[in-house]
DNA sequence: CCCAATTAATTTACATGTCACCTATCGACA
DNA sequence: TGTCGATAGGTGACATGTAAATTAATTGGG
């Protein structure tokens, strides 16, 4: 179906961009409303989830913004999610000797039996998402999309 | 390849669905962002917008629930919006006569006025969002979402 | 005609995101 | 050395989204 009708908006798109934008938009709820409703099978929110994503491709303890930053989110939406992390006994903070502004979050044994417990489902949803569209065009999506961003960020 | 070699692959996408999927998360983060920034100059969210915008686009009164499931939300957030609104005296809220559980809601002028207002600074802002990036990459990007949104709905 | 299922809307509880503002620490430079 | 700007992080207020339970009104089958 296509957007204009899902939206049953009655006049045609003032303009492309507008389409386009509206149905970036559009689809990322919905993947987002996927990905959380299987997190939450494993008690976590996907802030908690990209946290301990990011700290494991990393491999290191992190400090909380840099954790932050690959989010693209504000410091203080990570202190919360940290907060609960650590109350969770998913990860661990620690002030940093160097520079003792600095609080280095990493993930505990438990985490890892979790984030490795999450791997195939979250990558079989992946998958399943987006079978029915071509690599071609998912290529094509993924270019066109950092374009759309590199202008935005402008 | 097997899946728990694909697992290990973490650098820089497990699989191009992956990727694709994280693309359009963060593009549309960026989006909103701007838009968000936009509306907030004329004192709205954007989900008090959309509100606006559906009821201008239906041209009469409609009962809460059809404007939420236009927007892709949950009853009880619309509640809110609405309770705003009113409180705003951008909408009236009145009980249908035929239905007593149906609250229809309208536009009052003032919101025409607001809405005309935002009209172009909108548009503009669609316009240049996506100006860098040509019309057919645009038709492509929202042929191919078309096409996960159906996969995804299913 | 009545009861059960359904539907519109609301309330509550919780997670998240944003902004504005605050604290502590660091580091550079006068 | 002392001050000042920058940086890491936290707090509080507010808006929004979700889920789950609740209320009120409607409707359809027995």
């Amino acid at each position: 179906m296509a957007l204009r009708d899902e939206l049953k908006k009655r006049d045609p798109f003032d303009l492309i961009e507008q389409e386009a934008a509206l149905s970036i938009m559009r689809t990322s709820d919905l993947l987002e409303n996927r990905f959380a409703r299987l997190l939450r099978e494993y008690d976590l929110t996907r802030s908690q989830y990209n946290v301990l994503r990011i700290l494991r491709g990393e491999g290191r303890p992190m400090p909380c913004l840099e954790v932050a930053q690959r989010m693209i989110q504000v410091a203080p939406a990570i202190t919360r999610v940290v907060d609960q992390l650590v109350n969770a006994e998913l990860i661990v903070k620690t002030q940093s000797d160097s520079d003792r502004r600095v609080f280095l979050i990493d993930l505990t044994s438990r985490a890892k039996r979790v984030l490795k417990a999450v791997d195939v489902p979250l990558l079989e949803l992946h998958r399943s998402l987006l079978s029915g569209v071509p690599k071609k065009d998912l290529k094509q999506v993924i270019a066109i999309l950092q374009q759309i961003r590199e202008g935005v960020s402008e």
